[in-house]
DNA sequence: CTAAAATGCGACGAATCCGTCGAAATAGAA
DNA sequence: TTCTATTTCGACGGATTCGTCGCATTTTAG
């Protein structure tokens, strides 16, 4: 689970022709097939190669190891979390938590979707945790999330919106996962997002009224 | 990691003599170290035993397979935790907000020692995460939390207290965990617990004065 | 002291899994 | 067509791990 060893993510060899192109794209998508029908317990590179029919040669020919088509996966899910995140955060029609509430909302119904692959993929993140590719990555929503903190805490300093942001974003994506381990119903979505959004626009709404931080009560 | 065969998690045999309840101790203590020192990945029986300075075959005399022992550690991990918790919001001195505040900074600060053993066992999760006892576990934390939510939240239906006290509960120990993730120095431990403490506050705060839950702004 | 019960031992079988390598097959260029 | 670069193939070596089983050793009971 932890690996000490080397993590070689980066991609070993570039398709040139187009059947090569397409072998990468079969293995991937036969990858998250794998990694939601069996779990991050038997994700392994032979039945990996084996559902996108295909050779484990070929797997090997595009991937320097198992942890890296792992980590491929999870950069595709947080490109597309990171995106999503913008897009919504970005929105100038919306008042800033209004916005803020839909991101939650919009979130937590997406961890849910394919639950089992992200939880899965969850699973098997002590494979490509200490990669320097994944920092940069968590980098990136954190950023997100910090220039709205300038819509949502305009009189705060700069310390004070990082704090703020930090908590936020390990708040959502820590808790999203962990609520996402369970089958869930639609209305306990509903509702868990819905609280979740109601403590941010709290916690935020407190910050920019009551200036200290230390305000009991 | 996700282990889809049947978990036998409860103890073997009941050990009768004094120097097989050693060997128990001295097991445990021995997953502990290994768990700390080498990560989930390479907690073996053979390097539990080894460690232990007692030989596999008594290893599972008491235990009848890997996952079990990680379960151990994890439920008296979490036995631990339920004590704190009850210890600290049952305190009768304190306003209920200083209870949970305190709360949260305890938590934080005991995840964050010995993260590497915690993390690790974070790792293990897969191995156990779908035995029966575990989910008992769980259930014990949420329910404490309940009980404060009927001092926190006087006014409102069991129903929204049992989603806001969810919401805690499953905040506090994810981010728990994520944070601990990464080694923290004093001071952000510090901010990051008192920023945590500042949201559950204002949530619960404008939950008790505000009745409706979809007060913008 | 002796027999039965409890405990400890560690080599071993069985099962996976990772990633490589040399050779075969295919596509593109000349 | 023919030659070369690209791609595919899959058996195999090397390594690791889990958990068992028969037997040795220690403790307790009578």
């Amino acid at each position: 689970m932890t690996d000490p060893k080397k993590p070689k993510i980066s991609q070993r060899k570039q398709p040139q022709q187009a059947r090569s192109t397409e072998s990468v794209a079969v293995i991937l998508e036969a990858a998250t097939q794998v990694l939601a029908k069996e779990g991050a317990h038997r994700f392994t590179t032979a039945r990996v190669a084996e559902t996108a029919g295909v050779s484990v040669g070929t797997l090997y020919q595009y991937f320097p190891n198992k942890a890296a088509i792992l980590f491929r996966l999870q950069s595709d899910e947080w490109r597309e979390t990171t995106d999503l995140w913008r897009s919504i955060l970005e929105d100038g029609t919306k008042l800033p938590l209004d916005c803020l509430r839909t991101l939650v909302d919009a979130f937590i119904r997406s961890e849910c979707a394919e639950a089992a692959m992200r939880v899965a993929l969850n699973d098997a993140a002590p494979l490509y945790r200490k990669a320097p590719e994944a920092l940069q990555l968590r980098a990136s929503a954190k950023q997100t999330m910090q220039v709205f903190m300038q819509k949502a805490l305009p009189n705060e300093s700069k310390a004070s919106r990082e704090v703020a942001a930090e908590l936020i974003t390990g708040t959502l994506s820590a808790v999203g996962k962990r609520f996402s381990e369970v089958p869930r119903t639609k209305a306990e979505i509903k509702a868990y997002a819905g609280a979740m959004g109601d403590m941010f626009c709290a916690y935020l709404t407190s910050r920019s009224s009551g200036s200290g931080s230390l305000a009991n009560i």
